[in-house]
DNA sequence: CCGTATCCAATGAGATACTG
DNA sequence: CAGTATCTCATTGGATACGG
């Protein structure tokens, strides 16, 4: 290119301190952990702190707790406390949460047909000759 | 919803060892620094490590090398080097790169918004009287 | 059951100085 | 110019144990 095509320019033009307008995004949306936890909130509806923890492979309940609170205090999700004994915690995902699904679908769709490009792009490159 | 609409069900059937299907993805494209930079070479097309540096506040040469040389490796970015005193090294967006634009304009698009309702709940959640 | 508290290891990243 | 080398620090996250 080199000054054809602009197709994501849109809001360029917005940028704050950075060079980049989708930064505090990123932040909110793609921060560790965050990703499997609303995948797995939406696919599965409203669950349990266990059941979030044993779908979710490998995370310990400290980190589970870390994320799930910032994504309530982002409003991404809903946290029903019911008190009982035992007490029971459900968690399901919100209207704000829910509207990142055409958004997901579409990094899907852009994995499902590139991700092998990237590693063959890998392969490629840990092959080459030492050059 | 608790069993309603699955918009983003499409590939959740393939889960491999995490609940999630766009882990990998989310790795290669939102790692720190990766957006600024595909941003930056994507918006001004083709340029030096010293223009990136520039554009990019507050980035350290050792940590842009770095981005860049995974960046390079994934494929997503292209590397020329240029052998003259003082040498030249221009970087710039690669295919597989470029076809990262819908979504990058989708999250933008998102975010312009959905991100004041995000600090909206930030701040209702700030203020909620400690209950 | 639903977390919290504490300690600790690993990774990421800033500062600074230096080289072909 | 385009990095690399070293050092240090801050943040994350894992392990473990415990509490309401």
């Amino acid at each position: 290119m080199t000054g054809g095509d602009m197709t994501w320019t849109a809001s360029a033009a917005t940028a704050p301190d950075l060079a980049c307008p989708i930064g505090p995004v990123v932040d909110i949306v793609f921060s560790r952990w965050t990703t499997p936890i609303l995948w797995t909130l939406h696919t599965h509806g409203r669950q349990r702190f266990v059941e979030l923890e044993r779908r979710i492979t490998k995370i310990t309940p400290k980190v589970l707790t870390q994320r799930l609170r910032q994504l309530e205090r982002d409003g991404m999700v809903v946290r029903t406390y019911h008190p009982e004994v035992p007490p029971r915690v459900e968690y399901e995902i919100s209207e704000l949460g829910r509207s990142l699904a055409p958004l997901f679908a579409h990094l899907a769709e852009w994995s499902a047909t590139n991700l092998p490009k990237v590693e063959q792009a890998r392969h490629d490159y840990d092959s080459e000759p030492t050059a």
